[in-house]
DNA sequence: ATGTTACTTTCGAAAGC
DNA sequence: GCTTTAAAAAGTAACAT
């Protein structure tokens, strides 16, 4: 009754991706003219840009390329990214008209909705395969090489996965893993 | 040539240089920890086995001695925590965990992760606990990990708040923060992590 | 003793040190 | 390698109440 398949669990909590207006920029002017742009080149080369609907930050850089990060879906790092270019061409910065947006990385979360035995997971899934250092971090961190991602998972049976490139990317990690756990007779038992 | 040749014991000096220098560095926290030879002897072989992998590129030769020291503790079965392994070593303690991570996955050490159990009897000593609560610590240690209770806990963390409840159990009371000074832990920790066990053994006092 | 904030890990891009 | 951005997971820690 509760025990629904983990993919159904499965929310992108953060899209990066990155883009470009082919135009080379003067930053220092768009610091001055953009409000709410954070820019300080001693730190960091790139200008920072939030947008709040949706929520998300730009890291605007002189080259003209633009990294969008913190959306919550692929359509969201659009519009934000559309925010981002009517903002310049507000400051009669000639800009593309639709610059080719790359996803560069998707982060998901999921839940396996059964608790793990981390230590035996570890032991499973072959030591060399993974690394558990719980003094450090709470999480098991587990490789895939197809698709190529990294699943963080946690004793609560709950998971991060991370360095995917498509959303199905994660269900297919979500899949392996439940899968492989099964096998080794690992989800609860 | 001459100066081909110089090099080449330049080359050679440095090396042999910074080799004595790890190694006299791993002796010296060794001895600043109270570890056995046997430690320093792993710990060695280690650092020599980073130098042949040429893992030592990009990182610093005491963060890696002081690693090697870290993993030979555990390959022993007698772990120091990071913070304890930090306090010896000029290196600091995220640098070392980081170190050690990328020694023992490039030297596939396959180490297993840290069983409490290898805490109790340095921590119940500087404690001066009796064998009684060793063995009760060791009880509910087992019980509750086999539940899947340990499962992203830090052993050090898990092994104090069990000696914690050992020590009450047994009659020889401890308070959370003398066992939490020993473990080097916070009592929030001890008590996060005792409650858990209690209620997983089954017991109420 | 509890609550808040903050830091640990994973990922990727950007330009420059 | 580092710097900055955002986000989740769960554990631990520092500091405040």
């Amino acid at each position: 009754m509760s025990a629904q398949d983990p993919k159904e669990t499965i929310n992108i909590e953060n899209v990066v991706a990155s883009t470009g207006i082919g135009q080379e920029l003067d930053l220092q002017s768009v610091a001055m003219d953009l409000e709410g742009a954070d820019y300080d080149p001693e730190q960091f080369p790139g200008l920072v840009y939030r947008t709040q609907e949706p929520k998300s930050a730009a890291l605007i850089f002189r080259s003209g390329k633009i990294v969008c990060t913190g959306a919550k879906s692929t359509a969201d790092v659009h519009e934000s990214l559309e925010i981002v270019f009517d903002k310049l061409r507000d400051l009669e910065i000639r800009v593309e008209e639709d610059p080719e947006i790359v996803v560069q990385n998707i982060v998901t979360s999921a839940d396996l909705q059964k608790t793990l035995n981390l230590n035996a997971i570890a032991i499973g899934l072959g030591l060399e395969n993974i690394e558990y250092e719980p003094e450090q971090f709470p999480g098991l961190v587990y490789r895939l090489d197809d698709p190529e991602v990294v699943a963080l998972l946690f004793g609560s049976g709950k998971l991060v996965i991370t360095g995917g490139k498509e959303p199905a990317d994660a269900e297919h990690a979500v899949d392996k893993i439940t899968d492989r756990l099964d096998e080794l007779g690992l989800l609860d038992g | 040539r001459l100066r081909k040749w110089q090099e080449r014991i330049r080359t050679k000096d440095a090396g042999e240089r910074n080799l004595q220098f790890a190694l006299s560095e791993i002796d010296r926290m060794a001895s600043a920890l109270g570890v056995p030879r046997s430690v320093r002897e792993v710990a060695s072989v280690i650092y020599r086995r980073s130098l042949a992998d040429d893992l030592i590129r990009g990182r610093s030769i005491e963060g890696v001695a002081t690693s090697a020291l870290y993993a030979a503790c555990r390959k022993e079965g007698i772990p120091r925590s990071l913070e304890e392994i930090s306090e010896v070593s000029r290196v600091e303690r995220k640098e070392i965990g980081r170190t050690y991570r990328y020694v023992s996955q490039e030297l596939a050490l396959e180490m297993r992760p840290v069983d409490p159990k290898k805490y109790v009897p340095r921590f119940c000593s500087e404690l001066t606990l009796s064998e009684e609560v060793q063995a009760k610590a060791n009880d509910i240690i087992e019980t509750t990990a086999d539940e899947g209770l340990l499962s992203g806990k830090s052993p050090t963390g898990y092994a104090a708040a069990a000696i914690y409840a050992a020590s009450l159990l047994c009659n020889e009371k401890k308070t959370q923060r003398e066992v939490a000074d020993v473990a080097q832990v916070t009592e929030v920790t001890i008590r996060n992590r005792y409650q858990e066990q209690i209620e997983a053994m089954g017991i109420h006092s």
